[in-house]
DNA sequence: TCCTGCATAAATGTATACATTCGGCGAGGC
DNA sequence: GCCTCGCCGAATGTATACATTTATGCAGGA
């Protein structure tokens, strides 16, 4: 029973082991939310003065969220927090659209019934986060949502790097709070998605998810390319 | 590290500028090599002493490692060389395959000849080096042209997940030297899709530039069947 | 006025020293 | 005889202190 796949880097479930994994996962989740825009110095005294613990683990940290493309460290001038060009957004859309739908393929098959209830599940979790406004959770639900339907595609690299895409995708999602009605679209085609797996019919399946992708992606870079421009 | 999108993980414009990235970059050739098989640990202390340096950096130049995949941290555990499962090679070809071709359809019409010129260079370097048994410089300058091939894509993010496939087919690549006949058919591969690509016949270099990763792929992934076997 | 050059300050990079955690070994009990 | 508990050693994780590099500001001169 024990899911063997990696789901995520490090199983963030049970307490913080590290106080440098513990200041990354607090860095990511404030520049996911928006709260580090891009462009923002990271200096390590002051964060450090902030958490009230050294620059080790904050250097560490900051090593860390430099593998997931959130910061740019240069040597001698601190870190920056990155932000996503509208040629990237468009870049990471096509990609997933590229993959998803045919790892979808592999993986659908291998769903067992229990697993589709718990993607229903995540699902409407979800819907529940959209109504309550609790943003902070929105994109990870929807991540671990498409993650989860793909876990068993048996392609470990192509799931790391879908895994990446998503992620990167978080941070422009917060714009589409505004627009939500993008997302409770979102909200039916999961749904539907997990109707057409349990059917068994999976290409289907794979075309809508497609579609899911490709709409979501259109209605997202239209908004960043206006969020852009503003700034 | 994340390489900043062409070139190499850390364009070597300037010496390097501080321990943690030297210790890094010599720490990668030796796994790359295969002076530093899977499985092997890496102790702070004794990479400390052997470098005659503190175990600061070579913390750093380890964190720096792991967001390659070329090492796995386990916290309080320490670091272990990272090995590539059959199914990871297999599924980093699949990639590959994927999306090389349609890449090379975006950027081949951009090439100059100027930049043809150069990739035909570093094509013949490659060949040189083949010849001369200088292994170490084989899968760097089969990477740097792969990616310079795929410069012009304007596809940031693509190229840097190009980039990453890359570096993890240089480690089983090194299997590939004892049947070198492989690498000579590459060779003349690389010619044949440069030559394409100049005469502007792009559809076919993207044909020709896939059937190069379909048999280079097919053949490294038997010889690297036989020696996970082996082990 | 503008440019050059150095001195100063602030931030990062590294070394040393201390604290914490994990794994193994052996004594003790059931 | 086997299992459990607890101590001990080794390696990692973190704090403190020092060194190095980069950027800034001011003085001096053309």
């Amino acid at each position: 029973m024990s899911p063997a796949v990696p789901g995520r880097p490090a199983p963030d479930r049970l307490r913080h082991k590290t106080v440098s994994a513990a200041v990354a996962d607090s860095l990511r989740q404030q520049i996911l939310n928006g709260d580090l825009p891009p462009g923002v110095q990271l200096r390590q005294d002051a964060l450090a003065e902030e958490f009230g613990i050294s620059r080790i683990p904050i250097r560490e940290a900051l090593l860390q969220l430099e593998a997931s493309n959130l910061v740019k460290i240069m040597p001698h001038r601190g870190a920056v927090v990155t932000g996503l060009s509208l040629q990237e957004v468009e870049d990471i859309f096509q990609l997933r659209v590229q993959l998803e739908p045919q790892l979808l393929l592999l993986s659908a098959p291998h769903l067992s019934h229990d697993e589709i209830r718990d993607l229903d599940a995540l699902a409407q979790e979800y819907g529940a986060a959209l109504e309550t406004g609790e943003v902070l959770r929105w994109g990870d639900l929807n991540s671990r949502f498409h993650l989860d339907l793909l876990r068993h595609a048996n392609r470990p690299r192509s799931l790391t790097i879908v895994s990446g895409l998503l992620q990167d995708c978080e941070r422009p999602t917060r714009l589409q709070i505004s627009t939500s009605n993008d997302a409770t679209r979102a909200l039916s085609e999961h749904a539907q998605i997990l109707d057409l797996c349990e059917a068994r019919r999976f290409e289907e399946a794979a075309a809508c998810l497609r579609g899911h992708i490709e709409h979501v992606g259109t209605s997202l870079i239209a908004l960043y390319r206006r969020a852009l421009a503003r700034a």
